[in-house]
DNA sequence: CCAATAGTGTCTTTGAGACAGTATACC
DNA sequence: GGTATACTGTCTCAAAGACACTATTGG
């Protein structure tokens, strides 16, 4: 056997994109930015924001960016984390693209800027984007599908769920938040337990919220703390 | 505004690599597979197995065939499971190159095969390589860390410590696991009632094995379940 | 008998589920 | 007062930590 130089197979000709799972809770119901494309392939369907990788940024740099250029907002106020890279041969017609999924996560965002870009794009309930017979353009469906669980675990497992809320906010609001994305209710009395009590999870303002009726509620911002342990679990069995 | 196509940026070149993180345990210590590069950059220097994708195969593919190629054990044998991605501009100093990272692992694996490569490959404690003066190629000393911290959460969460093991084996032996990946002793009979009484965790083959000395262990399988629920958390507090 | 490893039992503490009851707002 | 929402307290149960104790091998 000879000393051959590492076996590198060769530099194929790929493109990488990156693609963003946008979402926040708008009317009471998690949903999902989605763009409608204009051209081939997959022309008039609807997928996720996304666009090639610049030569000079990084991974996050260009995800970073490209949320800006969908909504306008800067990712200061956003929760902005890498999911998972997709490239399997044949998820794009038009030659070997390998993407990197973000997952984004914001409080009641604005409607999508169309100035920057005149293709059209809106939000989405994620239920409808799963459920119906909407076609998502490339492997999207799949990509959200497992956006969709990886969201619901870290609100298991990390102190995530408060990025859905604008601060001020109140336990209820963050409940809310818990039992949209996970889709079942969960008890008051419980939940405020758990929050309150994690050290790190919220900071107390000291203020008061006043609605229109009922008893003011108490409001909070984030706490420092990333990690929620013991995990928060949802339980599969009773409900 | 015009009404543009989606805003594409440009089609950088740019490759895609896929380099794997492969752990086993050896003499009691957790080990890494590290390959020496014959060629610039970074000559001499140790790194990650890994190498360019080809156009027909998935991402799980490729990290499947430079997993065969570099251990000679078929993946079936091995779990598998994609980390996350890296593109930093400047992390190759011969243009961008965006690497997939791939967990493996798998139970006292053979020495590295030299036949179908004729570079040096070699198992190397995990603790050498990110402690010391070892200088790892690319950023592959940040993709170990992760990794390292991507297995020690994957042990709290999931049965996937059961893949270092040998089949058939005993609970003594799946603590060790814990014990050497996370750097601390459990406490053999709680260890015991957790991992016999999850559902799925282990099957009991019946058969009993025989050290020199000692009470026979009974020996189990890997059960069918993949998460751990609830998890199996260590406790940064005690000792 | 002893040494060594495997395995059981049990007391205590922590934390979650269930849910009754109290507090503070507006009408 | 009544309704609505916020919050507290408490009982119970599940599961983990600590650790004593028994079991089965070989020498």
């Amino acid at each position: 056997m000879s000393a051959t130089r590492r076996t590198i197979g060769h530099k194929e000709p790929m493109s990488v994109t990156v693609d963003l799972v946008i979402f926040t809770i708008r009317d009471d119901v998690l949903q999902v930015l989605l763009v409608e494309r204009g051209n081939e392939p997959f022309a008039g369907c609807w997928a996720l924001p996304g666009g090639y990788m610049r030569s000079n940024e990084t991974l996050d740099g260009a995800a970073r960016r490209e949320l800006y250029e969908e909504t306008g907002v800067d990712v200061g106020r956003l929760h902005l984390e890498q999911l998972r890279a997709y490239g399997d041969p044949g998820r794009d017609p038009r030659g070997r693209v390998v993407t990197v999924a973000y997952l984004a996560l914001g409080p009641d965002l604005p409607a999508p800027v169309a100035g920057t870009d005149a293709r059209s794009a809106r939000w989405t309930a994620v239920a409808s984007a799963l459920d119906s017979g909407m076609e998502l353009a490339f492997d999207h469906a799949v990509i959200l599908a497992d956006a969709l669980e990886g969201a619901r675990r870290r609100l298991e497992y990390t102190t995530v769920a408060a990025a859905f809320c604008v601060e001020p906010f109140t336990v209820s609001e963050l409940r809310r938040v818990y039992e949209i994305i996970w889709g079942f209710p969960l008890d008051p009395s419980n939940f405020r337990r758990k929050v309150t009590r994690t050290e790190g999870f919220l900071e107390a303002t000291g203020e008061r919220r006043m609605l229109e009726s009922g008893r003011p509620a108490a409001l909070y911002r984030r706490g420092g703390a990333e990690a929620l342990v013991p995990p928060l679990l949802r339980h599969f069995s009773d409900g």
